[in-house]
DNA sequence: ACAGACCGCACAAACGTTTGTGCAGAATAA
DNA sequence: TTATTCTGCACAAACGTTTGTGCGGTCTGT
């Protein structure tokens, strides 16, 4: 269908070798005459030449294509970071393809074999959590490989990921600072790097301020907002309810704010929420939402940059882990009360 | 680096040839007898093949590969169509390599052309707008191509979008029902299909309620939420302000509501609004919005399968232009208000 | 005038598949 | 027995590139 060297060579009366030369600007190393070359470049305008990438895949293995696996695409997070990745890939030259596991390993596995065998030059993961196993022998291959947002410890991989910990401690530490000692936490996905992380920012969050946790006060199973407004709904329910409520993503937040106001309840004056994961439109909502943010320029930056890089030197390199710090943006949704001691002040710095 | 149907031959001691035809289950065809065919299979498994296909794509000329082009990953909308193009596209067997063009013309094109170079089978493009030209050649070629959300009169290719007129229509017609005669509009990037389609309905529905089209009420210019919060506030600040807003994208209203917000005013009391495309997370905001609800699943279906039959039966085969129908999806944003003659109540069927 | 260096380019193999055709040997038919 | 058909598979070309090597011819130096 389409203009090959070959009919370049044939209209231009040179060789299909002489012509791949001057595409690939080297003319200088094998001695193509400059008139040799800019005829060269003529004829292949008039004929409206693009090289064939799947032959030169073939033949250089590399497709100058890079992966890039999410648990779920609509999520804005994930968006966002789709959209940042995909253009820092196009400026190094790369093509994005882009798959959704919906939070399924299965699947996730069957996109890798997928385009494993399609040649991908890198792949970029945001795994959906708990096990790593199909994983290695993405390493081990040493296929070119960076996990975004979930890591694991084990791995010999890069990685690129938010301090979760401290974001969740800062973000419940701000809350306690508040004066609030009934506070809850809605989870995502359990077993999940950031879940755990999360969790684990909250308890220590809460013992730094000498809050012993309530199980009761524990609640969520996925970082979507169908989980969040059930698991909001149920921590309502809940004879002396909360005074606050630590979202472990944005989406929980979307959901709570919404059962919290089914319930005729409004925020930060009947109860107080923060979310992990910052919301672009967070002015816009029921109330100006306090969150932790993430950098999310530079995650994705950093992690095609480091993708980049594997590729480049291809073989040897150690694993980098890169973990950047999220910022407590504080809005609205958070309501001063006393403390037991009588302090209204917040007192978080 | 990969296991070949060289390596298979050589250590099951049968040709390239059979081995191929045997994993393109031929071998009825071919008569491979069924030990051979079988104990073929056993050995690559052992060897864990996994056929190169990139290679294949060089010999068949085709990629099972698709091209979606999008302005703006990160727009919910967007995000979730992708999302849906992406599930439809793996069921069927195809892989997706997502571009974003950032509203860019250009951008477009650069996209469109290394597709093309790298063998995408088909090609989904949600345009920028204005101008086709670039897209001309795509349908000469032959290129399997449809085009969501927003189409182009004179291009002979097939498209599917949703009936944004009449959606903005309903809109703006609702909106007139409650009582309502200064309706302000916030557009998106001019000189688009979709815009063009919405401007145009809510000039129908103001005539057809007797309102005579104000100037200084039609103002935006981009589809996105800072230009919605800019317009907004450009509104807010006319000495007879306008007492509801079309926003003709959920961005826009995401905007706007900020903007209202920010002067002190709430919604409905003070102002109503309404916006194109539905907010999944509508039920969050500072009010429940009423919204112009797009068949985002439905879209996105037909969108993957028109391009599948075009690349079934390549070459003949009239383009199929498939106009959805919206959903006015009432909420709590629009106030009613005394109409001149005194009726309060809801006009609109 | 002659050896060597240099200039300008082409041959051919390779990347990993697919596929039309051909070719032995076995089976069947006459 | 011989002619024919069938069975089971392999040869080789092709897809469109890239690239190591080689080969004639001109130029330079002596």
């Amino acid at each position: 269908m389409s203009i090959t060297l070959h009919d370049i060579a044939r209209k231009s009366g040179f060789s299909v070798t002489t012509v791949s030369r001057v595409f690939n600007k080297q003319t200088a190393r094998y001695r193509i005459s400059r008139e040799t070359a800019s005829y060269i470049l003529q004829v292949a305008g008039e004929l409206n030449y693009r090289p064939n990438q799947i032959a030169r895949g073939l033949r250089l293995k590399k497709t100058h294509t890079l992966g890039l696996i999410v648990p779920d695409i609509s999520n804005p997070f994930f968006a966002y970071l789709i959209r940042i990745i995909q253009r820092f890939s196009h400026t190094f030259g790369y093509s994005l393809v882009v798959c959704d596991t919906d939070e399924n390993v299965d699947l996730e596995n069957e996109h890798i074999e997928v385009l494993r065998s399609k040649g991908i030059d890198g792949l970029i993961i945001m795994p959906v959590g708990q096990s790593s196993s199909h994983l290695e022998y993405l390493v081990l291959e040493n296929m070119p490989l960076v996990l975004v947002d979930r890591c694991f410890e084990g791995l010999q991989t890069s990685s690129v990921t938010v301090d979760n910990r401290r974001g969740a401690f800062e973000a419940v530490d701000y809350i306690a600072g508040c004066g609030h000692r009934r506070i809850a936490i809605v989870q995502g996905l359990p077993h999940t790097y950031a879940n755990n992380e999360r969790v684990q920012g909250y308890r220590e969050a809460l013992s730094k301020n000498g809050i012993s946790p309530d199980e009761r006060l524990m609640v969520g199973n996925d970082f979507r907002s169908e989980a969040g407004y059930t698991a909001a709904r149920q921590l309502l329910k809940i004879e002396s309810r909360p005074t606050a409520i630590f979202a472990t993503s944005d989406l929980i937040a979307l959901g709570a704010i919404q059962a919290i106001r089914e319930e005729g309840l409004t925020i930060p004056e009947d109860i107080s929420l923060v979310a992990f994961d910052d919301i672009e439109f967070a002015m816009s909502l029921a109330c100006p939402i306090t969150a932790v943010a993430q950098p999310k320029e530079q995650i994705g930056e950093t992690a095609v940059q480091l993708l980049i890089e594997q590729i480049k030197n291809r073989g040897k390199q150690r694993p980098k882990h890169v973990m950047l710090a999220p910022k407590l943006i504080v809005r609205d949704s958070v309501r001063r009360i006393d403390r037991p001691n009588g302090r209204t002040e917040r007192q978080a710095g």
